[in-house]
Formats: structure tokens, sequence, C-alpha cells
DNA sequence: TCCTATTGAATTGGATCCAATCTGCAATAT
DNA sequence: ATATTGCAGATTGGATCCAATTCAATAGGA
């Protein structure tokens, strides 16, 4: 609670600052799978030891960003197809329930707030943010749905392809296709119409699996 | 690879070693919640330092066993009745999918393991092994689901409730009902019986979920 | 020339020590 | 008598140092 300066407040543990810098840096694909994180190298660019760093790493493997092996450093976990497959298929299954109990309980503040966030990722120009903006999107539709521990499981699995959602707006008309099908899910969710809601989530995450597999398996057959 | 005495092949970390005992001790009751986790009595327990001790909580931590706060020290987390309702709730929408995938392929082999396991569990007499026995028969059930992070989640979500499960069991006839169902479940899955084998693992944990909240709200609000 | 044993650099896991912060109790002022 | 302030003990987060292990390159022999 230092008044000097920047820290008010509950100053972040190095540990956290690394743990979220890195994940971020994965997400955003600044780190590439297979990409080597040596426990020294990253503790000199944050000026720190490499106990923090240490921990970050743990965590990043106990959620499978990274695989780590005894006396062989730690690299960026490679995903297969097959596993983001999964995890795609997993996500249609619990994102329509989390949306549906969610649209039952919005308050018309949290409904403003999706619009916005609607507009905002469909006139979005930087591919750089359209990650960050998509999830923004879908974060504020499932707020409202009292279900703390559905959401934790959400966003870790989110946080496991990110990086390749992320890839998969970029791609031809990824984009072009999710702001037609926000659009309609938000559109549902004013309406309060949650099963429709429901529907649509799931019809979008399927959507943009099938788009991303196609893509991962052309790109990385050939 | 010591030759010399008990540790051939791979010798597990010690923070790993911390991190399964904790948890092991938290799910069996071992550890009540609100127990104080102090790093450095963990530490001298385990004849270790403070560091492998401070991961394993960590680990703990984003897990949802433990709550710290620095300078304060860790406890055995807390879990409100809204919590583990929901955690349960969760259970129910994804184990029937993960034991009907897993039905449709499960080998003789797994099938026979899981009779056995069916009647290792009913014939246990000591309560203390019940909740292990338990939850051996349902992972042999979703041995063959091919779904690795549907496992994983669900495990996860398993160790929340571990312990709550464990007690529940141990309650008036949880243990009867829970005998007759894992039969039928059984049963289903030896028939092919995807759709049965699903809908009676939902009713299982429905009804589980059920008694374990009215046990918890009658002897925590009184 | 080719294959194998050895040695040293690289890398991680853990121990010990230090700095920062919180809690509780006692001393003091009002 | 009560509230406030200061100090000591307790507790955690991080830095530095050491031990254990792996990998690659190199020297030696057939």
């Amino acid at each position: 609670m230092k008044l000097k300066g920047i820290d008010i407040g509950q100053m972040a543990s190095a540990s956290a600052v690394i743990y979220d810098s890195l994940r971020e840096a994965i997400n955003a694909g600044d780190l590439a799978e297979g990409q080597s994180l040596r426990q020294d190298a990253i503790a000199k660019l944050f000026n720190v030891s490499r106990i923090p760093v240490r921990e970050a790493l743990t965590r990043l493997e106990e959620q499978g960003l990274v695989v780590t092996q005894r006396y062989r450093g730690a690299v960026v976990a490679r995903q297969s197809v097959e596993e983001i497959a999964e995890i795609f298929e997993f996500r249609a299954l619990l994102e329509p329930e989390v949306i549906a109990r969610s649209v039952e309980r919005m308050s018309a503040a949290t409904l403003e707030r999706a619009r916005a966030a609607c507009e905002a990722f469909a006139a979005e120009r930087e591919p750089g943010r359209w990650g960050d903006l998509n999830r923004a999107f879908h974060a504020t539709l499932y707020e409202d749905a009292g279900r703390p521990y559905y959401l934790q499981v959400v966003n870790a699995a989110l946080d496991r392809v990110d990086r390749h959602l992320r890839a998969q707006l970029v791609l031809t008309d990824g984009m072009d296709q999710a702001r037609r099908e926000h659009l309609a899910i938000f559109e549902a969710c004013a309406r309060r119409d949650a099963v429709t809601a429901a529907r649509l989530t799931r019809d979008h995450i399927l959507d943009a699996g099938r788009a991303l597999i196609d893509f991962l398996t052309a790109s990385r057959g050939a």
C-alpha cells in the first residue's frame, strides 16, 4: 500500500506478473509452439531470479500451455489437431449452457455493455486486437450466469485454444462470419431468447472449430 | 536413476510429492476446512525447504483447494453449499457425455476391470476406502472415452468435491444407493447401451448431489 | 573412416539466507 | 479507562548459491 508512485493497493507478486505475461505472449502467438523457455533467460528479461519464473512455468504447465522436462527445460506446448478439436467440442457443450443461464438473468447494464462489445468487435480494423475483443464480447455475455465454476472452466478451455482462435479470425472470411454470428447471438440475448442464444452459440463454436480444423490440417499437412 | 536403495526410475520432484500428499490429505478430510497451512511447518514435516512447499500450495490454490493471502498464510478452502451444488451440476452435464463415448469404444478388458471395480466397491467394509474405490470405478468406466481433456476437467471437478463425496457415502443410505446405481450403470455398459448408461450416470450424480446438499444444509445450518 | 567412452557446458530442482509485511501485545498519552 | 503508537515475533516472497542430471562435442581405439 505504498503511496509513492504507481502501486497503490495490492502489489502483485512477481510470479503472477510473469505468469500473466507469458500466458499472454503464448496466446498472442509471440511465442511459437515448440519455442523453448529457459528459466534463466526469462528471469533476466524480467530482472528477477529464477524462482518466480519457475512458479509461473509450473502454473502454465498445469494449464497445458507449456511442457517441462526435468533438466531439459520447458517449451511452449505443441497441440495436436485432435486436442484442439476436442476442446472445441467441449466448448460447444459447455458454453450454450452458460449463455442460456446468463440470458435469463441478464441485467440491462450488462446487455448494454454486450452491445458495445459487439459493435467494438465488428468495427475493429486492427487484426491484432480481434482476439481480445472477441473474448471480451463473449465474457460479457456470460457475465450474469452466476456460475463461477463454469466460467473458470470455460476460461481455462479458451486459454488453451486462444492463439488458434486468433489465427482463425484472421483467415479469409473468419472475421466476417464471426461478425454476423455475434450480432445474431446478441440479438437473441436482447430478446431474452435463451434457447436461441444457446443454439447460436453452439453453432458459432462449431463453425469456428470446423474452420480452424480445416485450416490446420491444410497448413500442417502441407 | 540411482540404483542404490529405493528410487529406481524417475525420481518424483519433492514439490510433486508434497502436492499429492496435501491434496490427498484434504480430500480424505485429514485437513479440515479452514485449517491453516504454514509453509514452515509443512516443510519441516517433509524435511525439505519451503520452496517446494510453496510451489505445491500455489498449485493447490490454482485448483481451488486452498486459499492464500500474502504474509498471512494459506488455509484449506472453505466451500459454500452453492459452490458444491454448482460443481455437481457441472458433473451432471459432463460425465454422461464421457461415459456415452466410452461405452461405444469400451474394450472387453476394460469392461472386465469395471466389473471387478464395481464388485470391489460393493464388497468393501472399510468406510475409509469407499472414496477411492468409488472413484476407481468411475475412472475405469471413463477410461476408453478417448477424450483426455474431458477427463482432465472431470478429475479436476472431482478433486474439488472429493472430500464431500466421501462424507456423503458414509451417510445413512448413501452407500446402499451408490451400490445399486453403480450396478445399474455397469450393466448398461455391459449391454453397450450408451444412452442408458449416460442417463443413469446423470441420475447417479444428481442423486448424490441432492443427498449431499441436504446433509450440508442440515449440518451447517444447525 | 566409424563407433564408443568421457568430459564439460547447460539447465533445472532445492537449500539457505535476506527483505517486506502483518499481527499481537505492551507502553503511553488523553 | 480507553484509544493510539511502537516494537518484537511470525510469516511469506524472492535472491543467491549448490547439487543433480542431461546433452553435445571430442578424444581414443578398432
